[in-house]
RNA sequence: GUGGCCAUAGUUCAGUUGGUUAGAACAUCAGAUUGUGGUUCUGAGGGUCGUGGGUUCGAGUCCCAUUGGCCACCCCA
């Protein structure tokens, strides 16, 4: 009996008519990366395990696709007493034995590896951009699949903050094409340490953070009981109380930090960046998006050292993010090239479908694909329209005709139909004899005798 | 990794307090129409009811386990 087919959890497959909507914010997407002088590359689907261990914290090693050793993948157990040592150690340590490479997880590492790898090749500053899928092995929900493609632009080489004015132009460009109204929000990783330092705890800043990022979801109680629990003490607690109660403009934001952070040279310089960055924006003016300062903003993974972005549509059902990234000083160092600052972003593709279908904004237009179709009445006439179908398709018409040449009229017309095919022409005797054939305009129904030259030259 | 809900045709779902041969709609294919589609009508194919066990004279229905899906937490695009 045959098995019932099926995929892994969190894969889709995508029909014709998804692809085409896919590829439509795909291209939207590559569009303006180009226009902000951004260049493509491709990494491997695969990368060493080592190069993607460790960089994306505790949790995110265990999300990690590992891709098991082909051959013997016990060949470095000589006996069993070996094997459950090695077995005795954990499964992180394990793993090592039995896999050395892995699914990508994002496409910020493996593009760091990329610039440590091909530095001499390179010319800094180095905007790239790459559209590929990545691997994560979570529990998929909603908006969160388990093989996803990201569309990154990062430019490394680079300290000056117009990048990052130039990534949210670009964020506000692609989401403008989209039709999707978004909010986005930006932050500064050296304004959270600068918090973390004036109450004294920096050294729990990712717990503060991560706590702090909650406000909306869980509320106050629920950041301050995350604290707690965290070892974060009752005093910086306290402290942090009218942080977390402000409310007020991006510029009222500032002013209160300013002053909030005035013990913290790190805190000022991030309130520093975030000015530069409103300014600039302000001064250019003619963003559609909203984009406000917004400090319980803690995204990204641990390594953002400067500005963090995050982008949620205003739409929708659809509440987690649709782009992200930020600034991080020092992402090649690991890999051996230090002092190489680099920023970017990070469009979620899947996620930005999945809310422009619910909002119903994919524009109409793009479904076109096939223009003419040949419709025949038997051998005779297909041989016939063979050469006209040729040079339909020299003049640029996307056309096709049915293969099956004995077929019925209403299965032909039928094909051409369920295609959404707009033209078809007839062809039977009387068509052949005379030259003139008839094209069918199928949303109109009309229908007239034209040559072959006369067709080409109203479909061109 | 933790928790909640769910599982019947390709899809969306009916299926009575457990009772004969498990139904519908849509989709697919064929016919009504051997030179005219989208509408309509007729017919056909398609299910060991996720899987395994148990209770029972009898299980799609009740119980247990298991797998898968959805949703939430953690974390994240």
């Amino acid at each position: 009996m045959a098995q019932k087919p099926s995929i892994p959890k969190g894969t889709r497959d995508f029909s014709p008519e998804e692809m085409v909507k896919r590829n439509y914010i795909f291209d939207t997407i590559r569009q303006v990366f180009q226009r902000y002088g951004y260049l493509p590359i491709e990494t491997p689907a695969m990368e060493n395990l080592s190069t993607l261990m460790g960089k994306y914290g505790e949790e995110g090693d265990k999300l990690i696709f590992k891709i098991l050793n082909s051959g013997n993948y016990f060949s470095d157990f000589q006996n069993d007493s070996q094997l459950l040592e090695a077995k005795n150690q954990g499964e992180k340590a394990f793993t090592k034995y039995i896999s050395e490479k892995a699914l990508k997880y994002d496409l910020t590492v493996p593009f760091a590896r990329y610039v440590v790898q091909h530095q001499n090749e390179i010319t800094f500053p180095f905007k790239r951009y790459q559209i590929q899928p990545v691997w994560r092995a979570d529990r998929p929900q909603k908006g969160r699949y388990r093989e996803f493609y990201q569309c990154d632009a990062d430019v490394i080489g680079s300290n000056s903050l117009i990048n990052e004015v130039e990534l949210v132009q670009m964020i506000d460009d692609v989401f403008t094409q989209l039709n999707v109204p978004v909010i986005v929000k930006i932050n500064n990783r050296k304004i959270l340490s600068g918090i973390a330092e004036v109450i004294g705890q920096a050294d729990k800043i990712i717990d503060i953070t991560v706590a702090i990022d909650k406000l909306d979801k869980i509320g106050v109680e629920g950041v301050n009981k995350e604290l707690q629990d965290n070892g974060v003490s009752e005093a910086a607690i306290a402290q942090l109380q009218p942080l977390i109660a402000f409310q007020g403009t991006t510029l009222e934001k500032v002013i209160f930090l300013k002053q909030l952070l005035a013990g913290s040279a790190i805190g000022l310089k991030g309130i520093e960046e975030v000015e530069y960055i409103f300014k600039t924006l302000a001064a250019i003016s003619d963003l559609k998006s909203e984009v406000e300062l917004d400090i319980t903003l803690a995204r990204g993974l641990n390594y953002y050292t400067g500005a963090i972005f995050e982008v949620k549509a205003n739409a929708g059902t659809l509440s987690s993010s649709i782009c992200g990234g930020g600034r991080y000083d020092d992402l090649t160092g690991i890999f051996g090239l230090p002092n190489m600052s680099g920023v970017g972003i990070s469009f979620g593709a899947d996620r930005i479908y999945d809310v422009l279908n619910e909002l119903n904004l994919f524009p109409q237009s793009i479904a076109a694909s096939t223009k003419l179709l040949f419709v025949t009445f038997g051998e005779a006439e297909q041989h016939y329209c063979l050469p006209l179908l040729a040079r339909s398709r020299k003049a640029g018409i996307n056309a096709e005709i049915y293969p099956e040449a004995g077929a019925k009229m209403k299965k032909q017309m039928g094909y051409a139909d369920d295609k959404k095919i707009p033209f078809v022409v007839i062809v039977g005797g009387d068509e052949m004899q005379s030259g003139m054939l008839s094209l069918k305009n199928m949303t109109s129904g009309e229908q007239e005798k034209l040559t072959i030259e006369n067709i080409i030259e109203k479909l061109k």
